[in-house]
DNA sequence: AATGGGTCCAACCGCAACGCA
DNA sequence: TTGCGTTGCGGTTGGACCCAT
């Protein structure tokens, strides 16, 4: 047996607000309030909708100081930041862009930033595949015999980015994870930068031994504080995983503080709930080649590529993000990658035209 | 002028969380 | 603790509009 409907649906009117019903709607809550109830509404004002249409309506459409279309370079960032960071938490993005609804935010995604960056990679990949291709193509005429590759893999060898020299000193083995996380640093600086933000080169970053984050060194907090005020953490009141309020609390106290942190400890309470923007980021140049898409590399781990020794602790799919940053493992695998964080670790972007 | 495809956005739907009795 | 009603959220859809052919 199937829940209740909210309504009865045969005696509600369906599809576009006339001016009267936003009339009546808006002068009733104006006056009276919701009330409370969204359900109860619409028969106290005689409006033949659906509670829940009625708090869409307001919500989206009604309530003041909403704002329409003509998104500013800064909300193109701020959205995309908070895209990569939190996923489609629509809600929560809303939330740090005043008069903004999550449906609009949720709109201008899908039909034209998803497009706008999306063009952007393709763009971008496309050119430094030709550039890459053009290098393979000469290394391999003037120097087959040295080639570490061997040339019938030469289609089948992804581009790989440059590495840094210590990441490279570090990880001989082209697969390691410790390349592949060091490569996911910058490639997150790399994203993060043109999306707007830029990286303080001296920011620390913290391993308090349970879990990795990064701060500026002018904070003063302690580990545990800074914890609490980067990432969100459910505390002992607080049962659900869920609690967006904190988030969205979390993250406004970052952009009160002009200051943006990528952590993964915000993540793993995302889980099960990324799987499209995993697809998303697929589309975005990413398929079965980490490195196909500049600046994205960071989301996935090595694991997406090769399935060797597949371990939950390391697993960096968006059903567990938690490994992004490097949150604790018990696996020497994660120990490894947060002595790698600490060593080499990447630092908070800040949010441009903030105070430092 | 007709039309077919693409884009955009308001609104709907279903599900999970929440709150209360 | 449980069950039910309500709320909030994210994904999806339908249709209006635009533009190229």
């Amino acid at each position: 047996m199937g829940r209740a409907p909210c309504c009865d649906k045969a005696n509600v009117k369906k599809g576009p607000w006339s001016p009267e019903e936003d009339t009546k709607l808006k002068a009733y809550i104006e006056q009276h309030g919701t009330g409370g109830n969204w359900i109860a509404l619409p028969h106290k004002i005689g409006l033949k909708r659906c509670g829940k249409s009625c708090r869409l309506r307001w919500l989206n459409y009604l309530r003041p100081n909403i704002k329409h279309g003509g998104f500013s370079e800064e909300e193109d960032k701020i959205i995309c930041s908070l895209y990569i960071s939190i996923g489609s938490r629509w809600s929560i993005i809303a939330a740090q862009l005043p008069g903004r609804t999550d449906n609009d935010i949720k709109n201008y995604w899908n039909t034209r930033l998803k497009k706008k960056l999306l063009g952007k990679q393709r763009k971008e990949h496309q050119s430094r595949r030709g550039n890459s291709l053009k290098q393979d193509m000469k290394r391999s005429s003037s120097s087959v015999g040295d080639s570490m590759v061997p040339a019938d893999n030469l289609n089948q060898i992804p581009y790989w980015p440059e590495l840094p020299v210590l990441a490279a000193a570090a990880a001989p083995i082209p697969h390691s994870s410790q390349e592949h996380r060091i490569d996911s640093q910058a490639s997150m600086r790399r994203l993060l930068i043109k999306l707007g933000g830029r990286f303080s080169e001296d920011d620390h970053v913290v391993n308090d031994g349970t879990t990795l984050h990064q701060f500026p060194n002018d904070l003063s907090t302690t580990d545990q504080d800074l914890y609490e005020q980067t990432v969100y953490v459910p505390s002992s009141s607080s049962s659900s995983p869920m609690d967006a309020l904190s988030l969205s609390n979390n993250i406004g106290s970052q952009f009160v503080n002009s200051q943006f942190a990528i952590d993964g400890g915000n993540l793993p309470m995302l889980q099960g709930q990324s799987t499209t923007f995993s697809s998303e980021l697929q589309e975005m140049g990413y398929s079965n080649n980490p490195q196909r898409l500049d600046g994205m590399e960071f989301l996935y781990g090595e694991d997406m590529v090769d399935n060797r020794g597949v371990n939950p602790c390391e697993s960096i799919g968006w059903g567990d993000t938690s490994s992004l940053v490097g949150p604790p493992c018990a696996s020497e695998y994660g120990v490894m990658q947060q002595g790698m964080l600490q060593e080499y670790g990447f630092s908070e972007m800040r949010y441009p035209g903030g105070a430092q």
